[in-house]
DNA sequence: GAAGAATCCTGAACGC
DNA sequence: TGCGTTCAGGATTCTT
């Protein structure tokens, strides 16, 4: 599913291809991800607007228009950008220079907004910004109680981070993801700081992961599945040690760990 | 504030 | 081939 390395994928994939360019005229084949105004009036709204910028926070992908406006996407767990359509494609934005944008979903958990202005998203700081140290990461989880893996996965603790790289960020902390996070030592933090920036940034080096929806802006798989430690290798064997990866559910939520390697205290 | 569960939604994978 | 069942889960909302 997208989260923070797939979606900064697809925001470099299609930001030369639509940058500076006018959005001319909008179709829609099922405008249910189009949150909080119909689709008339979203398509009346954005029409003849000029795409400025393409920025990134969270999971979330921040169309700057040169109205002032920004339409949001979140792709939810399987909505897609893409430059060429695909079959669940649901809104098609046609662009100046007979460029296409296309709003792909299969479930239906992806949403579009249109914001007036620069939209106040309720999030925790970037993990990969410079502004983003070992000191307030410190800070941070000083200030919750509760399960580790779950609070990894809050967007209004740290933003970007979803089942997957929850899962691998624990793993290269060697930190058990039934651990609450008052228990961490002030070693397993350090290591979970590290642990957040390596899965992160493996995930967009190799252009996201492609382990259940996610595709990049012309359709491609990303490559990070084959460089996952844990997630979705459910009794396969563990590649730090002799043991295999377990699969428990918390949180409502698949999770992957080695026994061995990620430890409860 | 925290924890747990329900909700949305539908294609893919699986079992017979 | 096809039908029914199970599973995937980000974010929100509700209850405890
Ligand atoms: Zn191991």
């Amino acid at each position: 599913m997208p989260e923070l390395p797939e979606v900064e994928t697809v925001k470099r994939q299609i930001s030369p291809a639509v940058k500076g360019r006018t959005i001319l005229s909008i179709e829609s084949k099922d405008s249910r991800n189009i949150k909080k105004i119909s689709f008339e009036k979203f398509k009346q709204l954005v029409s003849g607007d000029k795409i400025l910028n393409i920025e990134r926070r969270a999971k979330y992908l921040l169309f700057k228009l040169k109205s002032g406006r920004y339409m949001v996407v979140h792709l939810g767990m399987a909505g897609r950008v893409l430059l060429k359509p695909d079959k669940y494609v649901k809104i098609i934005f046609n662009l100046s220079g007979r460029k296409k944008l296309y709003f792909s979903d299969t479930r239906l958990f992806g949403k579009i907004w249109l914001y007036d202005k620069y939209p106040e998203l309720k999030l925790g700081p970037e993990p990969l910004e410079k502004s983003f140290t070992l000191k307030k990461f410190k800070e941070l989880i000083k200030s919750r109680k509760g399960n580790i893996k779950i609070i990894l996965m809050d967007q209004k603790f740290i933003a970007g981070i979803g089942n997957i790289y929850a899962a691998e960020a624990l793993f290269l902390a060697g930190i058990h993801p039934k651990r609450r996070i008052e228990s961490l030592t002030d070693s397993e933090i350090s290591k979970l700081y590290q642990g957040i920036q390596k899965a992160l940034k493996s995930g967009i080096m190799h252009k996201g992961t492609s382990v259940t929806d996610f595709v990049g802006a012309i359709g491609e798989e990303g490559k990070n599945q084959n460089y996952l430690y844990v997630y979705g290798r459910k009794g396969k064997p563990c590649k730090k040690c002799e043991g295999s990866v377990d699969k428990i559910t918390l949180g409502q939520r698949g999770t992957y760990f080695c026994p061995k390697c990620q430890h409860m205290l």
